[in-house]
DNA sequence: GCCGTTTTCGGCCCGACTGTTTTCAGTCG
């Protein structure tokens, strides 16, 4: 798929674009092109083949025209046009806090500064003291932006920000000066990565309520602390924002808080076409308040469905609460057991009944120990022999358990030509067979999409482990076409999983979507090697959720029976 | 550049803060 490499494009030209100071308007058209083709799940290389790229909201003809000639030439002109004597440096000096476009560029025709060098260099030397619309203020701004740009590029694993969150919630909770909080932002969406954390409260006395708030453990620096927000930096080296508004306009600013941006401003064209306002203060019509003090007024006063937090995107959910054809999304209580887990056996580090009692504590009715196989020597991986153990003590202590089913299972390798590490006589002892790709990761997309369709074909393999392989701003996955592989799945009634591991969540939310369009079962797993981190199926499902997932789609949330007829059927072809 | 129960032109989200150009542009979320 082309998909990702168009809107890179268009997203490049809106930069520049904006540097140049173009018609806002026309920047903001290629952004929302970009952005709509990256979320897209279909190919667009497909849609421009059958001449329907035009019926993608946010595409009109220019652009179409703009991505058949990428197709088809594999250049766009426009795109080369506007690039033309301009580098990407200066492009990204944008990103810098304080510095704008209008700025970059006034800085580029002043003193031909194009890199971040050059800033400095110009700061060093007094040279930007003078200039139109620069003061003594202006250039401290500058230099703790950039001190900002430097220390904070990266943003964090959701794995990392949602138990600080939980933490925080649990403390803050105590103050009964609050009436309500709860984290709003990327992490109230379930972003797989979060820039810094947002929480809104609503009370009276905000002083107070942000005093309790700076002064929690493990805050580091306080940055802000005043009356309706506060904020700091924590030993995790994560920044959390509080704000603290009044209790009637809550709801409007819990829904202006959460965002995304993009869903935001959809919603308030929405508002506008029909003689109402959006803002955080709440939804009116001229200047009388209609709602705003619970989130569904502003949803229910544009007469549509409330929308769940993960799905606010602006991929569609805005146009589904309309007709009412919101998807019945899957919540954490319909998950009756995770299938991926690791114990003691291999490279886990938590017994069987330690990890049967925290599956029972999570209320699971069942859970796979699904320990490494042979090759994966670096993670004592099982030999046949110690497989055929490890079914025995199962089995022996499922007689013990109460509520609980321990399922026999193994993660077993692929191997570089698509064969697995155990026979099939082996794999036909086993409840649940789990197979993923631990070595020979730089193979060609051609090799390794056969190396994986092998696999799915083996009648014995239910579910595929990080089906991409990336870890979260670490490695980029395999290179695979997934979307063959989907097709694979699809046809012999094998699941792909989303991994819940925090570095990993892989599948991620837009492959999930994609896969349930094709058809293919998803399989919510932790892929735990201690107890302790079973909690992540939290972030499963919240991927699952911004994947449109319902429980229908996910086969940990069928009961026992269901769970082993699926894995059955295909063992018996189909 | 896109879009249309104000439809082929003329719009295109809202509010706050900051600093500087003393009336508002630039930036941010």
């Amino acid at each position: 798929m082309k998909n990702h490499e168009v809107a890179l494009l268009f997203g490049k030209i809106a930069d520049v674009l904006e540097l140049k100071g173009e018609n806002t308007f026309r920047i903001n058209s290629y952004r929302k092109a970009a952005r709509v083709i990256e979320d897209l799940t279909e190919d667009i290389e497909a849609l421009a083949k059958e001449d329907k790229l035009t019926t993608i909201p946010g595409i009109g003809k220019g652009t179409a025209d703009k991505v058949v000639e990428y197709i088809t030439t594999g250049k766009m002109s426009k795109y080369e046009e506007v690039t033309k004597g301009v580098s990407e440096e200066t492009v990204e000096l944008m990103q810098i806090p304080g510095l704008g476009p209008k700025t970059v560029a006034m800085l580029h025709k002043e003193l031909g500064i194009v890199n971040l060098n050059d800033i400095e260099n110009a700061i060093q030397e007094g040279k930007l003291k003078g200039l139109y619309g620069i003061g003594e203020k202006k250039i401290e701004n500058i230099i703790k932006g950039i001190g900002l740009y430097k220390t904070s590029q990266q943003r964090i694993s959701i794995g990392v920000a949602y138990p600080v969150v939980v933490r925080i919630l649990e403390r803050l909770k105590k103050n009964p000066k609050i009436k309500e909080i709860q984290a709003a932002g990327s992490l109230r969406r379930m972003k797989e990565t979060v820039g810094d954390i947002d929480i809104l409260a609503a009370g009276k006395d905000g002083a107070d309520i942000i005093k309790s708030f700076v002064s929690i453990p493990g805050v580091t620096q306080v940055l802000a602390s005043g009356s309706t927000k506060g904020s700091v930096r924590l030993e995790e080296g994560v920044q959390v924002d509080l704000r603290v508004v009044d209790e009637d306009e809550y709801g409007a600013a819990l829904q202006y808080f959460t965002g995304s941006k993009e869903h935001n401003v959809h919603l308030r064209e929405l508002a506008k076409k029909k003689g109402l306002k959006i803002s955080e203060y709440g939804i009116f019509e001229g200047d009388k308040k209609i709602g705003g003090k619970n989130e569904s007024d502003i949803y229910k006063q544009l007469g549509m469905d409330w929308i769940p937090p993960e799905l606010r995107e602006n991929r569609g959910e805005i146009e589904a609460a309309i007709i009412k054809k919101l998807p019945k999304l899957i919540e954490y209580s319909d998950i009756k057991g995770d299938l991926h887990n690791h114990s003691s056996w291999s490279d886990g580090n938590s017994t069987f009944e330690e990890i049967a009692e925290h599956a029972v504590r999570r209320g699971y009715k069942y859970l796979a120990i699904s320990d490494h196989s042979k090759s994966l020597h670096v993670a004592n991986g099982l030999t046949d022999d110690r497989l055929l153990k490890e079914i025995e003590e199962i089995d022996k202590l499922n007689i013990k358990l109460k509520g609980l089913t321990l399922l026999k299972a193994s993660e077993v390798d692929i191997k570089t030509d698509g064969s697995l590490d155990f026979s099939d006589k082996m794999l036909q002892k086993l409840d649940v067979v789990i197979a993923s790709i631990h070595s020979g990761f730089k193979q060609d997309k051609k090799k390794m999409t056969q190396r994986m369709i092998t696999a799915i074909r083996n009648p014995y393999v239910n579910i595929i482990a990080h089906p991409t392989g990336r870890l979260i701003s670490k490695r980029v996955g395999y290179d695979v076409d997934i979307e063959k592989v989907m097709e694979a799945c699809a046809e012999t009634g094998t699941a792909l999983e989303i991994n819940c591991y925090y570095d990993r969540l892989d599948l991620n939310d837009v492959y999930c979507k994609k896969a349930k369009e094709m058809g293919v079962k998803i399989a919510i797993c932790t892929d735990s090697h201690h107890v302790d981190q079973m909690w992540m199926m939290e972030l499963g499902v919240g991927i699952a959720r911004r994947g449109w997932l319902e429980p229908q789609d996910v086969i940990n949330t069928y009961s026992l029976d269901k769970l082993k007829t699926f894995c059955r059927k295909k063992r018996q072809g189909g």
